[in-house]
DNA sequence: CTGAAAGCGCTTACAG
DNA sequence: CTGAAAGCGCTTACAG
């Protein structure tokens, strides 16, 4: 079998305690038992096993991730700076999709793994506030996005509702007054598509264009999503000269629509996204967006769960933090 | 604390042992006996910790997976599916990122961290078969993709010199003559670039067209090294009339690139990729591909990994599986 | 069919 | 500064 800490503790002609403690960094060993120990590791190779640490600390050094589609190029490029993030701190991310599906969150929330990761990042799509906070267990949980807003509830999130409102009034400026909104309800408020939805009624008001609800289409938000929402609107016979996809994949499926119905963007149409992926900046046109501070919403909840385990972060009430946003503007709406 | 095995034991009114055996279903227990057993549990809110099950048995039911970057579209698309198939056959994965850099391919398959999985999907661009065999450990790893290949070492991969040479030939077929290869070196013949440059050139032989290794630009297999490889082609004052990268990522970057520059795709120049990846479907115009059979891969490379951690799989050379593809003529090289 | 015991490889009070 | 002992919560031979 692979060499135990006894083995080294042999070796070494000490006991089992010192050897943990040279590998724990207990400060007070004299030098020379610590050399010894350590050559006694190197030596035998000895590496720590990690489960029986687990078993006896109670600590697994992972974090879990919940989100609803890693093939999703948003949270693919979260989900790959949350890892990045969280090995620098000496912690690895454990990945589960929910497919935005209601048991799903739920089931990762109970889900027996969690017994393997020290604290949770959870991105909710239905799940409600109540829900999350009955069922979120004893361990720390980090709220990414918006959807759920409960005062008891730790919450990473982006300035969704401002970053909208900058894009729309981008929009109005190049002259553009029916402006199509992809991805929402008419009467949605609550999530980051509502938050989105009242940035774009605000910049209405603003600037004293009248809201029509014919203007906002609901729809999945991925590429297909976009494309049939754009084609509804189309069908219906409902006018628009601007177009507010409420991710980018929703703004690159209508945009793709659009092309191929022989709409010119922007001349006809003018087309902004949300999330500023990478693809928007190859897309053709390339696409006006907003970036929502991945790099600081990564850094940002990470830390945060670190300091709830470590009890570094101890207020009873949810900490919300909020990134700051950077509109980009590209061809799709110069 | 949590409830234990101990608990449900006292409960139930019978030793450690049976609970156990309810727990792993072993067969031959008194019905009334299971059902004490199962009350308890139940009435307790008994969950069985995880931790302790792996020190105790060696098994961890989760699987590594090591790709370079988890944002890149096909990795995403790739994880995202792996997840789904090994969750349906009760493993969890979890995914590390090397950036393709030689030390973090070595560190992952060395990492301590292998310890909580029971074998690895191991994508390694940049290590050399030699390598991967004498540091896999004793742990069964599977390989995707094809920079390595070692009689020795299981391997699930893509048609991509089949595939390769159907795309050439799509684009010679389409009256082609001069066609750029993006992201190879020209003399390239091992690894999914070395491979897909020779299923070109087949191609070109069919044909009864010279090769020009002036067309071979290499290139980063992502957007950006697309546009900068086609970039440099066109101001070295290469012609060509058509464009194939390697994978989708460098295809699209290219063709972006070149509509910037006001070449016409496909009029002037005709653009393929490699992957088929969802943004292909979406793009202006939309790409021309090949899908290497991501389900196919995901489900086999799944499959012979359990099967080797459950020792179904016992042959002393590597298994060797490939994937079936399918052309997907879009626009942009119809 | 079920039980009592050992042990997976660590960390953690408790002594000294 | 270091040691001997207990124990985290399971599974696994071994008996019977």
């Amino acid at each position: 079998m692979a060499v135990t800490m006894n083995d080294v503790a042999r070796a070494a002609g000490v006991s089992l305690k010192t050897v943990s403690n040279v590998l724990n960094d207990y400060e007070f060993i004299r030098p020379a038992t610590r050399q010894r120990v350590q050559d006694a590791i190197a030596e035998l190779g000895y590496e720590a096993n990690l489960t029986a640490r687990s078993l006896r600390s109670g600590k697994t050094h992972m974090l879990g991730l919940v989100l609803s589609d890693l093939a999703a190029p948003y949270y693919a490029e979260l989900a790959s700076r949350l890892m990045t993030t969280a090995e620098r701190r000496g912690y690895r991310v454990l990945v589960e999709q929910s497919g935005a599906l209601e048991a799903n969150e739920l089931g990762a929330l109970q889900d027996p793994l969690r017994q393997l990761t020290d604290g949770l990042l959870f991105t909710p799509l239905v799940m409600g506030a109540d829900a999350v906070v009955s069922h979120r267990g004893t361990k720390p949980v980090v709220l990414l996005g918006e959807h759920i807003l409960g005062p008891r509830l730790d919450l990473v999130t982006m300035r969704n509702q401002d970053a909208a409102q900058a894009l729309t009034a981008h929009l109005l400026a190049g002259g553009r007054r029916r402006i199509a909104v992809l991805g929402a309800q008419p009467g949605e408020s609550a999530g980051s598509a509502g938050l989105r939805l009242n940035g774009y009624r605000s910049a209405l008001e603003d600037a004293g264009v009248p809201f029509d609800p014919a203007l906002v289409a609901p729809g999945e938000w991925r590429r297909d999503g976009g494309a049939a929402a754009v084609a509804g609107l189309l069908e219906r016979g409902v006018p628009f000269d601007g177009v507010f996809g409420l991710n980018d994949a929703l703004a690159l499926g209508a945009m793709h629509e659009l092309l191929v119905r022989g709409v010119k963007v922007p001349r006809d149409v003018a087309v902004v996204g949300f999330d500023d992926i990478d693809e928007a900046r190859f897309s053709s046109p390339s696409l006006t967006t907003v970036a929502p501070g991945m790099d600081e919403i990564a850094e940002r909840s990470i830390g945060l769960l670190i300091d709830r385990i470590d009890g570094l972060e101890a207020r009873v009430d949810g900490v919300h933090a909020e990134a700051g946003f950077v509109l980009k503007i590209r061809d799709s709406a110069p």
